[in-house]
DNA sequence: ACCGAATCTAACGTCGGCGTAAACTTTAGG
DNA sequence: CCTAAAGTTTACGCCGACGTTAGATTCGGT
C-alpha cells in the first residue's frame, strides 16, 4: 500500500559539494583532517552525505569564512561539541564527573564563540559607520560636480564652499 | 623662546609594527606589494611611519581579517580610493570626465563594501542566534544535572522531563 | 667617536588549503 | 551486460602570506 521510501536521500560527493559551493577535493580533505566524515557509504564504498552532514559542512564553512578560524581550530571546536552530543546517546560513556566536565567544556567553547562573534559584530558596525560617512562625503562631492560643469583648470575655485575633503 | 618641536613624531618600523600587532616583515611585504609606503624616510633611508600610515595599515588589516579579502583585492580597493583622494590635491590631473569616472569608481567600491559588510552582519546575527539557542540548551542540561546528582548508570531516567536534546 | 640595538636588502624556507593528474573502480541508465 | 559519468586513492604541485637567516648599514645615547 505504501511504496513511498522514507529513506533520507543521501547525497553523492559531487552533489554535496555543489550544495555548499566547494569542491570534492575539499570534502575529502576535511574528512582526512577528521572534520567531516560522511555518515553513510554505498555498497562499493562511495561517500554518501546526509542532510546532517551538509549542516555540519555549512557550519565548518561559516567558522572558516565568517570567523576566520583555520581548520585545526575548527576541528577542536567541533570535537568539543561532538563529545557533548555523545553524552546524550551514550549514557554510560562517562561518569557524572566526566559529563559535567564535557558540558563545561562545551559551554566554554560556546561562550568564547559568542564573545568572538560579538566583538566581530562591533568592529563591523564601526566599519559600516565609516563606510557610510565616506559615502556621504562622496555624495557631496558629486553634488559639487553637478553645479560646476566643465571646470578643469587649476588655480581656480580655491575659496568656494569647500566641499568636504574626500580622503580619510 | 619656543623650543617645542611640533613635528609629528613618525614611528620606526618596529614601533609601527607593534602598534598594530604585526611583524616588521609584514610591513615590508605590504610595501613590496604597493599597499603601504611609509610617507617619510630617515636620512639613512630607514622607514618612518606617520599616524596616517598607521591608519592605512589598520585599514588593511581590517579588510583582511574582518572581511577576508586577500592582499591583491585590498590593493585594488585602496588604489581606487587613493585615486579619488588625488582629485582634491591635483585639480589639474584629470579632466572633468576623468574625475567623474574616478568618483564613480570610488562610489562603486564603497557600495560593494557596504553591501558585503551588511550581508556579513546578517550572517553573523544568524550565527549568534544559533549560539545563544545552544547556550540555552546547555543551561537546561546543566539544570537537569543539578537536580539529579550522582546518576551515572544506563537504563535509568528514560521517561523523565526529557531535557532538550543537546546537539544541533 | 663608539657601540649595542634596530633596520636594511636579498634570498630561501614554510605551511595551510586546497588543485591537479593518473590509474583504477562504482554507479546507474539503456 | 555495457558504458559513460562520477567516485576513489595516491601523490605531487601551487600560491599566498609571511618567517627566518645572513651580512651589511644606521640610529641614538654616552
Amino acid at each position: 500500500m505504501n511504496d513511498e521510501e522514507q529513506a533520507p536521500p543521501s547525497l553523492r560527493i559531487g552533489e554535496a559539494a555543489d550544495r555548499v559551493g566547494v569542491s570534492c577535493r575539499t570534502l575529502r580533505y576535511y574528512e582526512e583532517l577528521g572534520l567531516l566524515a560522511p555518515s553513510q557509504h554505498s555498497a562499493g564504498g562511495a561517500r554518501r552525505y546526509t542532510e546532517g552532514d551538509i549542516g555540519r559542512l555549512v557550519r565548518i564553512r561559516e567558522l572558516q569564512e565568517l570567523l576566520g578560524f583555520d581548520l585545526g581550530e575548527i576541528g577542536e571546536i567541533l570535537h568539543g561539541e561532538d563529545q557533548l552530543a555523545d553524552i546524550r546517546s551514550q549514557y554510560h560513556a562517562a561518569g557524572t564527573k566526566g559529563r559535567r566536565a564535557m558540558l563545561e567544556r562545551a559551554v566554554d567553547i560556546n561562550d568564547r564563540l559568542r564573545s568572538l562573534v560579538r566583538t566581530k559584530q562591533e568592529r563591523l558596525a564601526e566599519m559600516m559607520a565609516e563606510l557610510e560617512a565616506k559615502a556621504q562625503r562622496y555624495r557631496s562631492v558629486a553634488a559639487e560636480m553637478e553645479e560646476q560643469p566643465g571646470r578643469s583648470d587649476p588655480g581656480a575655485g580655491r575659496e568656494r564652499p569647500q566641499a568636504a575633503p574626500v580622503s580619510r
